[in-house]
DNA sequence: AACCCTTCCAACCGCGGAAAT
DNA sequence: GATTTCCGCGGTTGGAAGGGT
């Protein structure tokens, strides 16, 4: 036995809705729990509009002048949504996370008919966030690696791209985005700031890739991050770094590496998860006696995702990411 | 005034994963 | 386990509004 059809989609109305299918939807809304109006139940009510989807949208637009921001993008947000879109890619929800006022559907709207035309104007690549001829240069590149190392390169090449830019194109960036090289800069602050920008500044400024034809290999630099303790620790979700109070001090090398408790061998562990422009990777390096072995394989980024939230007891949530504690 | 072009944004479409049966 | 629907999300469309000629 399978769920019935909440909809036959057969009379159906489509396109702008009308004063009266507002005052109906609003009405039926209003009255229902939110997991009824997910269903069938609209059409029920003489609303008639396929599932409770389209009542959904239409109501998170019709609602939008009590808490939406209506003005426009503010340079400061432009910044924004460009790193975190160069961080994670076309996640609107999580991006409109971090934009007080703004729906993931503006944020998306946004990106698509400026920030794309403003970012290929600069001759930087919107899909990838690197310049067209670093692209183009690349391409005829792309034979003779390994694909760790072609992986690897690319996660070089997209700092590169976020740190290291020609004058030209900072000059570009400068002209249009006043505060963008606040990004280019490769140090981190020694004390963080808490708010979600700064996080991801930090995350992209903490994985430095060096590759080459024979070799790579990650380095980062030591800095710390100002975190609360969880007023409820066994609760990760909806906690907010404007609620929190800094009261602890968190070393990302502490959490990063982890030391060989064996005297006789020289063993660290370094266990990450890196953006890298449109990629996401996680995995660990491994040094014994000065030999390196590294490991990495994709990751969904809910790690990354977790600082983005300011969730501050992420250490419990992914024991995944440090693994057991084996050394060889 | 009429037409064309551009911009904006609400709404729709289709996909993939989750949930229900 | 298989099948079907639900739901969230990213991408796209189309109409309204405004500006230029």
């Amino acid at each position: 036995m399978v769920k019935p059809p909440c909809c036959d989609k057969i009379n159906m109305r489509k396109g702008a809705w009308n004063e009266e299918g507002d005052a109906q939807m609003l009405a039926f809304v209003t009255k229902q729990p939110t997991s009824n109006w997910q269903v069938g139940a609209p059409r029920k009510q003489g609303i008639r509009r396929c599932s409770g989807k389209s009542c959904k949208l239409r109501k998170t637009n019709v609602t939008k002048n009590d808490h939406i921001r209506q003005e426009s993008f503010t340079p400061q947000e432009e910044e924004l949504i460009i790193k975190l879109h160069s961080a994670i890619g076309s996640r609107w929800p999580v991006i409109a996370q971090q934009l007080p006022g703004r729906t993931d559907n503006d944020v998306k709207n946004y990106w698509n008919t400026k920030l794309k035309k403003k970012l290929s104007a600069m001759g930087i690549d919107p899909v990838t966030h690197r310049p067209f001829s670093q692209m183009l240069a690349d391409y005829g590149n792309i034979s003779g690696l390994t694909r760790t190392q072609t992986r690897m390169g690319s996660l070089s090449r997209d700092n590169k791209n976020t740190f290291f830019m020609s004058n030209q194109e900072i000059v570009q960036q400068e002209t249009l985005f006043p505060n963008f090289n606040n990004n280019v800069k490769m140090e981190p602050p020694e004390v963080i700031k808490t708010d979600s920008l700064d996080l991801l500044t930090q995350l992209q400024a903490f994985t430095h890739v060096q590759d080459s034809s024979t070799n790579h290999e990650i380095s980062f630099t030591q800095f710390h991050v100002s975190v609360a303790s969880s007023s409820s620790s066994s609760s990760s979700t909806s906690s907010t770094l404007n609620e929190m109070t800094p009261q602890q001090t968190f070393n990302w090398r502490d959490f990063l590496i982890e030391n060989s408790q064996d005297g006789n061998v020289n063993e660290e562990k370094l266990n990450f998860e890196a953006i890298g422009g449109i990629e996401l990777v996680k995995g660990n390096t491994t040094s014994t006696n000065g030999v390196k072995e590294t490991t990495e394989e994709a990751c969904d980024g809910s790690f990354v995702e977790a600082m983005l939230n300011g969730e501050n007891d992420m250490l419990l949530d992914f024991p995944g990411l440090l693994g057991e504690p084996s050394y060889y």
